[in-house]
RNA sequence: CGGGGCGUAGCGCAGCCUGGUAGCGCGGCGGUUUUGGGAACCGCAGGUCGUAGGUUCGAAUCCUAUCGCCCCGACCA
């Protein structure tokens, strides 16, 4: 993409109503619009980076034999009333009415609907086990949004919903779950905390949040510091194996890692040696349940077992917030300049800057690195105004590209670009072949999505 | 919902107390000189001062209502 003919607003000055990092971040790189409070609208950068988000969740979601599925964001009370939650939820929940006086909602997490499509078309334990999934936008009227994307009312979830005859197969699902949750995170640059919670509205007997350590977490959590040590790296998963599964989730809810909601002062003094306790913030990035029996009775999803019998699926729901995301992984990974991406989830792989548009020498040299790179299937950004070398730089920093190719006169009469790394800001002089060849062997690196398997 | 604050040009703000021709910086447009980390100068455009009503000869300014947004708290993927 040529930077004259993207449209990228950016601000010098951060608008008023943004208190933490990486909302002002967020506005400053010409990423969101507020639309109204909690409500925001993505433009092209915002917007490619939720697309590419949105992108691993799906590929993971798939790796692990997930089944995706689009529900509608506005649902009839009725089914709500039938699970008891219509009541239930309160001023969170955003009641609509439609002209013919019918209670309508804007959904905020789809159990009733996802276990409506079940009960209507699966009724054998030989379609079990079964996990739709969908990315869908939601809504929580908030009573006071803020933060940006991290705690708007209208957000963009993964909700996946797992249907399985027994309780054990149900577990197994939640193991699951958690390690393809991992492995997600970690693709996206991101370490991500799974912690002991409270279930809260969704209810249910088990359930972990996934927590990114940050200053501006709204969460207080209460963690061994060796649980950040592990990793899940790039060991190979079999998702149908349950002791792998188990083993894996085990491995990494072992340590004492807890949310307020949980936190147990006595437990974690018994269980934490002094030095390694840690009380930090964390954003809640994602969150798993196993809740059994609570929707399928009393909404009638019954499946028939091998004996014969009417059984309720036990079923557990998950969630990721894309939106969210966002801005989480801004608070994560920044300096004083701007956003520094991480390479899964970058907006563009590559910024190329032009110090001197319009001097033959370094347009053509421009040129040739923006085809070359395109050539190779990288997503660039070429700045290709008629602006000065700190304008320029500034954008850049701000936007966060991974890596930046800076072309000028002074360099290229020596047969030189110098390609820079937003992360370290170390900077190296090659010729542009070799740029492109060094870029693009970066990014030949990161994860592809692998074939997809049936559960 | 309780407490507090703010709505004036695209963004950041001053002006309001003490009523009298609506300002500054950034950004935008045109031009000249510039050009390796947000350049200088000249010129230009851009605002029904959130909205409605009231007081007044006259309202951005005073009064009332209302809408929106933000902050603290309770709540929360």
């Amino acid at each position: 993409m040529r930077l004259t003919r993207y449209f990228l607003p950016v601000l010098k000055e951060t608008p008023a109503e943004a208190q933490i990092v990486s909302h002002r971040l967020m506005l400053r790189a010409g990423m969101i619009k507020q639309a109204s409070a909690g409500i925001y609208s993505w433009l092209p950068l915002g917007y490619k980076v939720l697309r590419r988000i949105e992108a691993i969740v799906h590929e993971e979601q798939q790796r692990a034999g997930h089944l995706p599925i689009l529900m509608p964001t506005l649902q009839s009370a009725d089914l709500w009333r039938e699970s008891g939650r219509y009541d239930a939820y309160g001023a969170e929940m955003l009641r609509i009415k439609d002209r013919h006086d019918r209670d309508l909602l804007y959904t905020p997490t789809a159990e009733e609907l996802v276990t409506d499509i079940f009960r209507a078309h699966v009724s054998s334990y030989k379609d079990l086990p079964l996990t739709l999934y969908q990315i869908q936008w939601k809504f929580r009227d908030e009573i006071r949004p803020r933060f940006g994307v991290m705690r708007g009312r209208e957000f963009y979830m993964k909700d996946g919903y797992n249907f399985d005859l027994t309780r054990e197969d149900a577990l197994h699902a939640y193991n699951r779950h958690l390690v393809s949750y991992l492995r997600t995170y970690e693709r996206m640059g991101l370490q991500a905390i799974p912690m002991r919670a409270d279930s809260g509205p969704i209810g249910g007997e088990d359930t972990h949040e996934f927590l990114v350590l940050a200053e501006t977490g709204e969460s207080e959590v209460f963690y061994d510091s060796a649980v950040t040590e592990i990793r899940l790296g790039a060991r190979d998963i079999d998702y149908d194996d349950h002791a792998q599964c188990r083993a894996v989730m085990e491995e990494f809810t072992a340590l004492y890692a807890r949310t307020d909601e949980t936190h147990d002062e006595a437990e974690f003094a018994a269980q934490v040696p002094p030095e390694r306790q840690r009380r930090a913030r964390g954003i809640e990035v994602g969150q798993i349940f196993y809740f059994g029996t609570k929707y399928s009775e009393p909404m009638g999803a019954l499946v028939t077992d091998a004996d014969g019998n009417r059984v309720p699926v036990h079923m557990g729901s998950h969630g990721i917030g894309i939106s969210r995301l966002v801005g989480a992984i801004i608070e994560a990974s920044h300096d004083e300049n701007g956003i520094i991406w991480p390479e899964a989830v970058a907006p563009f792989q590559c910024g190329i800057v032009n110090l001197r548009q319009g001097d033959a020498a370094a347009d053509a040299a421009c040129e040739t690195l923006y085809a070359g790179l395109k050539a190779r299937g990288l997503d660039i950004l070429y700045d290709d105004r008629d602006e000065r070398a700190g304008g320029k730089f500034a954008t850049m920093d701000l936007i966060g590209l991974p890596w930046r190719i800076t072309v000028g006169p002074r360099g290229l009469a020596r047969g030189v670009v110098e390609l820079t790394s937003r992360r370290t800001g170390e900077a190296e002089e090659m010729s542009a072949e070799a740029a492109i060849d060094r870029v693009a062997g970066i990014f030949a690196a990161e994860p592809r999505p692998c074939s997809e398997r049936s559960p």
